[in-house]
DNA sequence: GAACATATTTAGAATAGTTCTAAAGATATA
DNA sequence: TATATCTTTAGAACTATTCTAAATATGTTC
């Protein structure tokens, strides 16, 4: 279900979000926005490394910090793993985590109905629920 | 609302768990299980070095990691933090995080009710919720 | 309670993930 | 075209945690 975006579009998006349009920034963007599915750094700089002349890992770092400041990607951190992972997905959403396979799923905000019956003083800005399980084939 | 345990329950807590019940291990519990609110294992070094002779910061790792896998805490990784955050709190249950304080809060299962509409294939097995705001005084 | 096996603690080295530094290179601006 | 500004880079540094191997403590047997 991932999107497809030329390189022109791609870099429409990296400028309206204030990101200057290098060559690196849009090849990151082409793997994160159209291709991986909740990729970590390591994943990133795996895939830059094999299909770019040359990348270092600072740059891979520096991008994708710079695409969650301008809110072109969210960083998660779940249970399972100490590494970072970001999601393409910026609306807000749940996620389902598959233990077996390690693979995460976004689950539209819709799908989810949290009723909760918190003391007033308690004031909330976001939910996220996080579902463990497996997804059976 | 923490429980008040004296070295003689706290001993007994680690035996019942198969934890050999060491001097280091009781202080330890002493904090966490009594004291402590969502500690870090800096935090449990800090207040272990303060309060005892002498302990090593490996032995506070390796004592957060027999508490854990003897199931008498829980290791807990938040978005907002890389450490790990243990959770005497071994219930299913949920969390609040006070954004301005940093504090966590539990807040247990039957005060949250979520009702997903996931596809058949997901088979979950657990639900965890984190709220994410802050808590008026 | 001495002797032995087993488990725990320790200091310090090692590792993993990420960030920092400062120099070199690219890009945009005047 | 010169100049200021950003970006990239290699490598060092940093943070949280784990590992290693030696020393110490604990439990067990006679």
């Amino acid at each position: 279900m991932k999107i497809s975006l030329t390189p022109q579009e791609i870099e429409k998006r990296l400028m309206d979000a204030g990101v200057q349009p290098t060559l690196q920034r849009i090849a990151i963007c082409r793997y994160v926005l159209c291709e991986a599915d909740h990729p970590t750094a390591e994943q990133v700089k795996d895939w830059a490394q094999q299909n770019l002349d040359k990348i270092s890992q600072a740059t891979v770092y520096n991008t994708m910090n710079a695409l969650v400041d301008a809110g072109l990607l969210r960083a998660l951190r779940l249970p399972h793993t100490e590494k970072v992972i970001y999601d393409d997905n910026i609306e807000d959403h749940h996620h389902f985590f598959d233990e077996e396979t390690g693979r995460l799923y976004d689950l539209p905000e819709e799908q989810i109905d949290v009723r909760s019956k918190l003391p007033k003083k308690f004031k909330t800005n976001r939910v996220e629920v996080l579902f463990t399980g497996k997804v059976e084939d």
